[in-house]
DNA sequence: TAGGACCCTTGAGTGCACTCCAAGCAAGTA
DNA sequence: TACTTGCTTGGAGTGCACTCAAGGGTCCTA
């Protein structure tokens, strides 16, 4: 418990500008993302001002990961209302992030096919046998 | 040299749905590649339908790998049009490529770190102690 | 000679993931 | 009080990489 927490018994809030400032996601692509229910309603000052919890920046965070997976904004969606929905998604969640899983090995493997023929092409031209 | 290379003297062509086939790229994209610039201007049957060489099969199974790379068709373009423009542009084709190389590393250790994520999410939700 | 398969062009449309705009409210400072 | 800064909303706009539509030509077989 940190000073300022046992004085105040509050929380940290963040601002919709402190949080783009720690995610790096733009106040749009927040306030949109709220939007379209991938995250939770944020809770709002009494002037109706977003106010992010704790909570709120490792759901961003996690979702960061998920994003850098490449799954869809959709399957994104999809997986934040499964957990909205409770425990007994649970299934259905890891079967989502099974799937998901698939597809980042795939790309993996993909992805290093394609560093070799780039690594082969490099060298080609690096040696002087330049061709196309 | 094929039986009936020698007998025909002609190299093998291909028209754009034999293509198409092959590569699994579909005719509109295969005519927009051309339009854009993406490969040369493709020969031509007397009327006027497309003929693809063998060469163009490779290009375009090159140009396949500069795609799953996450290159952008913008890129891929100025990479084809330094071909075209011949031996003196390969230093700055290798560089395109050096630097597609190094965001394809990044890419790669990027989803190795979402990789790990995912599989400690995955093994919470079968462990059982399941929460978001 | 008719039918069907296959191909052509230009230009418009689509889906995704943001990104921006306009108009306005609220809080803090000079 | 006036100004500035920061935030709100719904809806429109953007950029990318295709993808499709319309209207027409060509080729082969029956």
């Amino acid at each position: 418990m940190s000073l300022t927490q046992t004085q105040t018994q509050m929380p940290p809030r963040y601002t919709i500008s402190e949080v783009e400032a720690r995610t790096g996601l733009s106040q749009h692509t927040l306030r949109w993302y709220e939007r379209i229910g991938l995250m939770r309603q944020v809770d709002r000052s009494h002037s109706g001002q977003r106010r992010f919890s704790d909570g709120d920046l490792q759901w961003l965070a996690f979702v960061g990961k998920l994003r850098t997976t490449g799954m869809s904004v959709a399957d994104m969606v999809r997986y934040a209302e499964l957990v909205r929905e409770g425990e007994h998604t649970v299934d259905q969640r890891r079967e989502l992030l099974e799937r998901t899983r698939n597809e980042v090995r795939a790309r993996i493997s993909e992805l290093n096919d394609a560093l070799a023929v780039l690594d082969f092409k490099i060298d080609l031209y690096t040696g002087k046998a330049a061709r196309q």
